[in-house]
DNA sequence: CGGCGTGTTGATTATGGTCAAGTTCTGTGG
DNA sequence: CCACAGAACTTGACCATAATCAACACGCCG
């Protein structure tokens, strides 16, 4: 089963997870230092905001939110974890993690310490190309959606956030126009900028141009092209 | 002058710039790979969108901003630049550059190979370090925009770009509470996701309230803290 | 069955986008 | 030095969108 892998190279998610991009002899070191098997139950914390960084996380099953809680109480949704996802490098800023990570289902993952993470950087070339590339990557990202989130309107933001999920799940061999939402409506406006009642709104102004099928937190897309129209392209 | 530096350690800006955290005998290394002295006119490309990633830069005097081309010819403006910050490091997504660099007045930069980095990343942790810290440092930004884009306000955008020029400033030693805007009410407008009309009522609006001075480009802040109040805390 | 958390729908209002005049600024050439 | 043209910026009127407040429906647990 998939909780019992003894090693990245048996892994199923190792296709989109930390070794893709790795050689056989940089996987095999990779693997020594990943702690398997770690479980969390729904609604625990993977991280908690302000530690101090000492590891990085990979989902292995399950999903998670990242959240940044502000002083006034407020938390907002940075993102959303799928598995085979890296979490927590936004450590690197300063060596403490910022956000929140919580368990939206029953969570499994794996672990790297820090301290080996550090150590396989100095040896690997790989492995270090690899780390600047995911930080790189969501730095990208991050910044595309900074000006998205500007600019695109209500019913923009959730078909961006649909499309998008559509294809999270598509690389993982999972179906891209049937799938369940982990996350409150609530956590949903938290991550897009919107109110919940907008959430549901724009959900029915999509359902009844008949684009998708929603029952609670089910969602088909009927329409997915007529959803990514919505984008700036 | 300050465009005739020889090294990072006789530089001005070294106190902000990469060696800010790196070690002397590490600084004398990355020295001997930093290319000086060059410079661009106004409205020339530092870097161009698309291109293979072969060196970072830094800003050494003047500004710049990067610029994110959308297919339907739309520019959305991602970031401005000031002196001893890094630029380019989105490259590291996928080796290419994502975005424009233009200078918005005449710039004065220093370029360092990415042959070069690659090899000193290798033999020296405090950059090795360093780079990751100003990757995760960017991500961490950038995913805290985007959140507060998709809530605040026009005004608190402009807010937030004031007070968060004013600090840049400060920490170059420049004045905090006056100073010239390098770019355009548009380009202000495409890195906030507001029109410029709005950008022009809001900054209108501080005036009014007594809490900034305008004229033209420049700009006198006369009650920050008023500004700050914006802010979501 | 009841009760609470979650989600939907409706009415009203405020914010900012759009379109359209104007005004100020800047640089150029007489 | 001034006149002028074009760009950059400001201001106004109107309208669409999403936030707010509020009521209501659904689903899941005991």
């Amino acid at each position: 089963m998939a909780n019992t892998e003894l090693s990245c190279r048996s892994c199923g998610l190792a296709r989109i997870c930390l070794p893709a991009h790795l050689s056989p002899e940089e996987t095999r070191i990779l693997d020594g230092a990943v702690e398997r098997n770690r479980a969390l139950p729904a609604g625990a914390s993977l991280i908690r905001a302000g530690r101090k960084m000492d590891a990085l996380y990979v989902v292995r099953g399950g999903s998670a939110k990242s959240c940044a809680v502000s002083m006034d109480g407020h938390e907002s949704i940075r993102a959303f974890h799928l598995p085979g996802e890296v979490v927590g490098l936004e450590g690197f800023a300063d060596g403490h993690h910022r956000c929140e990570v919580v368990a939206l289902e029953p969570l499994r993952y794996c672990r790297i310490p820090m301290t080996r993470l550090e150590q396989m950087m100095e040896k690997l070339p790989g492995l270090r190309r690899e780390i600047l590339r995911l930080l790189g990557q969501s730095f990208d990202e991050a910044q595309r959606m900074r000006v998205e989130m500007s600019i695109v309107d209500a019913r923009g933001r959730l078909a961006r956030f649909l499309v998008d999920l559509s294809h999270r799940l598509q690389l993982r061999n999972l179906s891209p126009t049937y799938f369940r939402l982990s996350m409150s409506r609530r956590d949903l406006a938290r991550h897009l900028g919107l109110t919940l009642e907008t959430v549901s709104r724009s959900l029915g102004a999509f359902r009844q141009a008949g684009w998708i099928e929603v029952r609670a937190r089910s969602i088909k897309l009927l329409a997915p092209e007529a959803l990514a129209a919505l984008l700036p392209r």
